[in-house]
DNA sequence: CTGAATCCATCCGGATACTG
DNA sequence: CAGTATCCGGATGGATTCAG
């Protein structure tokens, strides 16, 4: 996700020797596929999404969030909303009592690429036996 | 992606000392948790995304997909189509002629994919603007 | 043309310690 | 509680070179 580059730059430096190639694309042009990188960059990575998917329920707060999703660094944590909140798609509410209380929950627009990110969800969780069992015959192929 | 060391063991050394919190989640349990992951190291990448777009016309040969995917070195082209044909999503022809020609195509199960890819794709064109603006106005608030 | 193999700078992200 | 700051090993991926 390039979180932490990304947060002080808007853009990832691309400078490459790449002309415009003449590849023809029925779904996207070169824009496009720029697009996709960005949401890509934003949602592409598996906290991201655990968080959303997290956030799906309503407000929730640090703490929460850090016990809801297995596995996720202090750092990460911080770093994943920051950049979520940055793009939009997560609110951030301190409320300032002691202790601090602070609750993330999504925005308008986070709730829709919530919608897409479940139907992703939803593909995983159909395919994935058949993605094993492809993965596994092809680590075992004429071994 | 973690590309290289997912083609030679079957999954990611996870271990950690997460214990089963419990987060309590309204769209995906713990389980849903790694399906996600699996298929975000699929397709969580741009150039996994980029790749299948290309495929979505039908078959097109190795060289064709470097054209049509500016920026994508050889080294991530070959490594990443190994991956999709490792998972099913992808089917990989070799024709004996010289010089020789090898072409790839999506399988029924990365058409499948291609859909949902879609809708995130026209998310993002849907949304760019508002994100671009959210992250500018996030950039230089009180800076 | 279609890769495979190696080198290596860069980046990611977990662990740890500290703060308001 | 809700972060921030720093360290640092390992993964990532571009460039280059070699091969069938």
């Amino acid at each position: 996700m390039a979180v932490e580059s990304e947060l002080r730059r808007g853009r990832t430096n691309v400078r490459s020797n790449v002309r415009k190639a003449p590849g023809p694309c029925e779904h996207w042009n070169d824009d496009s596929a720029d697009f996709i990188r960005e949401i890509l960059d934003l949602v592409g990575d598996k906290w991201s999404v655990l968080i959303i998917g997290t956030l799906a329920d309503g407000s929730v707060r640090y703490s929460d969030l850090a016990d809801a999703i297995p596995g996720i660094s202090q750092r990460m944590l911080t770093l994943t909303l920051k950049q979520l909140q940055r793009s939009g798609l997560v609110d951030r509410t301190a409320y300032a009592e002691v202790p601090p209380r602070v609750e993330y929950s999504l925005t308008a627009l986070g709730s829709s690429l919530l919608a897409t990110v479940l139907e992703l969800a939803a593909w995983s969780a159909d395919r994935h036996v058949e993605i094993r069992r492809h993965q596994h015959a092809y680590d075992t192929r004429e071994a």
